[in-house]
DNA sequence: TCGCGTTACTAAAGCGGTTTTATTAACAAT
DNA sequence: ATTGTTAATAAAACCGCTTTAGTAACGCGA
């Protein structure tokens, strides 16, 4: 019963040529010139077979396998979470389409990086690899310079040699808060998007820190809250602020997924967004302008983003000399109804 | 300096012994007993050379990519709000891991469905594959069940030879619709998760349908609306069903996606939720319970239904003979605050 | 006629593993 | 002493492709 599989040679027979000739059709190969009729019985014949290369066999003989990787160091857990997934695995997907690779997506385990990612190249399982959301302090991505691999991090990385693309996080948390600044806010609260050990928040709650200066407005620890990604850490953060019994108009919110969690906390207090507090997010998710309200908030290009590492990595993988780039692509602050200015308010 | 690839003869050489050896040492083969002081060789050698095995020389050899493919038959534009992603690829990977396998996400374009599975499979790159959203009348899985490969539906299939996983959403929707009808509401719109192509947006119709017919309340077809997965379209279709002047009281939404933008549009019709119409959801998002209001909906288990759809496939990898299974998960009722009893309604 | 360069293809050697079969040594049994 | 078993390892074949190094055939100028 077992049908067994066919193979280049099987197409060769059928074509009455060699199974080198076989490859070079396939493969289209234009240093050698393969007369018209030859190529065509050779594809009729793969036609008729029905035949389809073995991608271990070929990555094996190229020692290219024709895939790259998606690697996230959060534990599963969290990838139920992440918002952005969707975004980033469909801007993967429509470059790696294109140039007919597969798309990997491997978790790691924190304790063991640099041996995943050591193995996961050397089985060559992929060709290089998509490293998501970062660690400021992020010893694997370290060890992953020293390897000389293909590799980009999509997130900002201080004294990096790895590829990165991101926004400028730090930029757009400034002119987050400066919107809040210039609706006459004073007292502003921040609720980080996770622990500053990632490099996003500790980027964030850096340019919060940078707007308030420029304000000169003194910095306040206790007007600080770490989340931790989601909506209920969120929920969390907000309602500590709150309970401190601490006064602020408005409330920089680093992630909108963060920010929803937010939003639901305060209207537990019988307080309203942007009536009794003014709150501005970043990210710009999907449903960020369907929430009530909705939602100003920091878009960040997440597809673009994918999109544009992708490009990196391929650039890389083909030419590995290739010095590494550090992509900065542009956000945009989108002004909805969660922010007011700070006189209108009722306080 | 191109450093040179670490093969097992490498590893051989250092130890002493004979690739077979190698073999035998890393892969634990049973049948052959190898003496603890061989054993102990080799494996120093591995971790002194820090050699890895390549993978597409083993697949190669055993002829199983030790590899399981999410496919995704949806465009990439959809893909991007496919909110239901993350807790997939989540359980996806929490069981892969476990085994050792890879996970490859792929998209396949519908016009040529069939060709790409039959590609995928053929060329060995991966062993099984899991299928997301099917489509009711699916001619690329009809055809898959034919070609004898493994893979199991996450979703409802008529008829079909292929193993599924995936909660009852006929009754579910039922359940949901009752839950209205139990309140008192009479007048009960719907706004589909999608086309009826899809066999998930055909089920939940099915469902609604059949509650309204339990408790003898005519269809009416003009309080029906199909949404296409996004907040955007929820926002649309609550918009043309408000618009359109007609009476209802109460709205089952098929997917917690749409319903987000459908209550967005309520909202900006200046009526409120659940004071003057009653919404009750599905899916339960991460996010629904923060909402405002937040979401009476059906839980659907989506990281648990992605699990066991795994569990099947692998079963069907080692086993394939093993007849398809149709695993039908529970759902929850899940009772927030946007429903509200007919009479205390404003109206 | 010979040599030489093209053209169109092929034989054979990898790629780096696994697995079947063979080999050797030790030891027990006859 | 001879044979048979078994334990431990090795040799070699194989998986299905790519790619290098040819080779046969042909035309062409000298």
């Amino acid at each position: 019963m077992a049908k067994k599989r066919i193979t280049s040679q099987d197409v060769a027979d059928l074509a009455g040529v060699s199974r080198t000739t076989v490859s070079f059709v396939i493969n289209d190969v234009k240093q050698y010139n393969i007369s018209p009729e030859t190529r065509k019985k050779v594809q009729e014949a793969i036609k008729e077979l029905g035949y389809v290369p073995n991608a271990s066999a070929r990555a094996l003989a190229t020692r290219s396998a024709k895939a790259i990787g998606l690697i996230m160091n959060r534990s599963p857990q969290y990838i139920l979470s992440d918002t952005f997934l969707p975004q980033i695995v469909g801007g993967l997907l429509s470059v790696v389409n294109q140039h007919q690779l597969s798309l990997l997506v491997e978790w790691v385990d924190a304790e063991q990086q640099v041996e995943t990612y050591r193995k996961l190249i050397k089985a060559k399982h992929i060709d290089g690899m998509i490293l998501l959301t970062p660690l400021l302090d992020d010893r694997g991505l370290k060890e992953l310079e020293s390897l000389e691999i293909p590799a980009v991090v999509m997130g900002e990385l201080e004294d990096s040699n790895l590829s990165s693309v991101d926004i400028d996080n730090r930029l757009a948390a400034e002119r987050a808060v400066q919107h809040l600044i210039n609706l006459g806010h004073r007292k502003i609260a921040c609720v980080t998007n996770a622990n500053l050990a990632f490099s996003s928040a500790f980027q964030r709650l850096a340019g919060y820190q940078d707007a308030l200066k420029d304000a000169g407005i003194e910095f306040d620890e206790t007007l600080i809250r770490h989340a931790d990604f989601d909506p209920q850490s969120g929920h969390d953060a907000m309602t500590s602020l709150l309970d401190q019994g601490k006064d602020f108009s408005a409330v920089f919110v680093a992630s909108d997924n963060v920010a929803i969690g937010a939003v639901s906390a305060i209207k537990e207090h019988n307080l309203s967004v942007p009536e009794d507090l003014s709150m501005i997010g970043f990210d710009d998710l999907p449903w960020s302008k369907f929430i009530d309200p909705p939602l100003t908030t920091i878009h960040l290009p997440a597809l673009q983003l994918a999109q544009n590492a992708c490009f990196l990595l391929l650039e890389q993988i083909q030419d590995k000399d290739s010095i590494a780039k550090h992509l900065r692509l542009d956000f945009t602050l989108i002004d909805r109804k969660s922010t007011a200015p700070f006189g209108k308010q009722k306080q």
